[in-house]
Parts: C-alpha cells; structure tokens; sequence
DNA sequence: GTAACTGCAAATTCTTTGCACATAT
DNA sequence: ATATGTGCAAAGAATTTGCAGTTAC
C-alpha cells in the first residue's frame, strides 16, 4: 500500500515552491468537514490574513490539483474544493427542491471506473459525480402537503 | 412502457406556450448528435434567424429542463445541454491532457443510482457524471515520447 | 540573484435580469 | 384581452490575467 505523500513533499518534489499560501490553503481544506468553495477558503484564511487574496486562492488550488491533491466538484454554477482520497467514492446528492447537499462515500462507482478504464482505454484521474434529485426530507415534506 | 410526450404535447400540458423560440431550440437539440452550449444552439438557430437572441435560448433550456426533456451537464466552466434520454446512463469522460470529451452510453450506473435510491431515501431525477482522466489516444502520445 | 509567486485591479466569460414590445391562447 | 414570452442592453457572479513588487530557493 503506497502512502500518500505530503503536500510539502508532493510540492517539493514537483519543482514548485512552498510558499505559506499554499500551505494555508491546504490546511484549511484539511481542517474542513466539507467541501468548501474558493470564497469559503479565503475568508477563512482572512481571519488570521486580512490581506490574502481570493486569485492566490485559485492559484493555490489549481496547483494542489494538479498535483491530484485537491479534487474540484461544480455544483449549481459553483466550484467546491476538498482533499482528494484515494480509493473511495465521493459524490454528492443536490436536493434541487431545498438545495441542501448530501456527501456520500462508498465503493459503488468501482466497477463503473473499471468499465472505463477497461472498454474505453482511458486513464481515470476524477470522477465527479452529481446527483439531482429531491431527498428524503423533501419528499416526507410532499407525501404531507398531499 | 411509457412513451416519452412529445415537446409540443408536454409544453402544453404544463401550461406552457408553444413559441416558436422553444420548438427551435428543442428541434436543434434534437437533431444534434452531441451535446450543445447555449452559444452553440445560438450559432445554430441564428443561421436561419440572425435576430435571435442568447438570453431567449437560456429561457427557452430552463423550460425544457423543468419539463424533464433536456439535461444540462457542467464540463469545466461551461454548460451543455441534450435530451434527456431515459433508461440509458449518458456520461463524459474529459481528457484533461487534450480536452476531448468522449460520450459514453450504458448501464453501468443503475447499481449505483438503487444505491442511492435505497441507502439514501433520495428520489434521482438526473445524474451527472463527469469523469476526467486521459484518453487512449494522449496515452499513446505520451508512450511515444518516453 | 533570479525565477516563481503574490496582491491588486482590471478584464473575461458565462449567465441572468429589467423592461418595453410582441404574441399565443 | 391579457398573461406570457421575447429581444435588447445592461447587470451579475465566478474566475482569470497583467503587472509591479515580493519571496523561496
């Protein structure tokens, strides 16, 4: 089993510098329950930088994914940025009637993945998945008003 | 089996007018065999009318989709829309390398979607995979140069 | 020392909205 | 007849870019 490697390591090694936003950037993502979005993650950071920048946000995050550290998801017009696990799924079920958002985790989206790397011949690197739909609060809500 | 209203049929039904803004666009969707932006359905339409208009072409989608005939799928930035086919699982695979998108047919998601039906108490209405990655061909690109 | 990085402001891009006019029902 | 829909222009929102100054190496 390979370990992942830090984001210091994994910067380092890529040629790129470490620079405290960078880190900061990361750390906050690391800190978070949930998937945060590029304005999330800078007025986070602005408590203790008032002066961090929002575009040094996208910067950091389009190197840390590149580096596969970071994955993007883009929900209703929007990006949300979390850390990358490996090995199992994570996608989110949108309620498009309440607009909450649910995160799930499991192995489910394995064997579609095996089918593309297998029939299609292509190198998976993400995989985003969103799922629209009306959950369970929503629809409780419904079966009532009936 | 249940067969699929027509645009007409279902614009009606749901209190909708039949405008000739809204068969073109439908009609445009229909006819193409990949998925389309909203300038690309724009660029279409204005061949035979040059006075139409982009915000028309975004109102008009925003119907068609409440009506369940059209899905909208994110693909870095940028929206593109198509029937909405049912039964069929119709996902991306985005070369993140060369930028084509490959589009994929089958059924390869319904365990994943029961799972969310089941697990999740969660009522799908459209799923929306996108998966990144490398295509056979940027592989074989980068084999070459190694 | 110097190439890479950041902060700031301005630009870009996609999408939405306000409003006067047009049209489907 | 009138509520709904459209065209146009202008606004909005998220993200990107140019550039001068700063910093990691």
């Amino acid at each position: 089993m390979r370990s992942r490697p830090s984001a210091t390591e994994a910067l380092h090694t890529s040629g790129y510098r470490l620079t405290m936003q960078r880190q900061l950037v990361w750390d906050t993502l690391r800190q978070s329950k949930k998937h945060l979005s590029a304005e999330d993650i800078l007025a986070q950071i602005r408590r203790q930088y008032p002066r961090f920048n929002l575009a040094t946000v996208y910067r950091c995050l389009e190197v840390l994914e590149e580096l596969g550290l970071v994955k993007e998801t883009r929900i209703r017009d929007r990006a949300y940025y979390e850390l990358a696990e490996e090995g199992t799924d994570h996608y989110h079920l949108v309620c498009d009637q309440c607009g909450s958002t649910l995160h799930i985790e499991g192995d489910h989206m394995v064997p579609v993945l095996h089918h593309i790397t297998d029939e299609h011949d292509f190198v998976v690197s993400n995989a985003d998945l969103v799922v629209h739909g009306r959950c369970a609060r929503c629809q409780a809500k419904a079966a009532r008003t009936r």
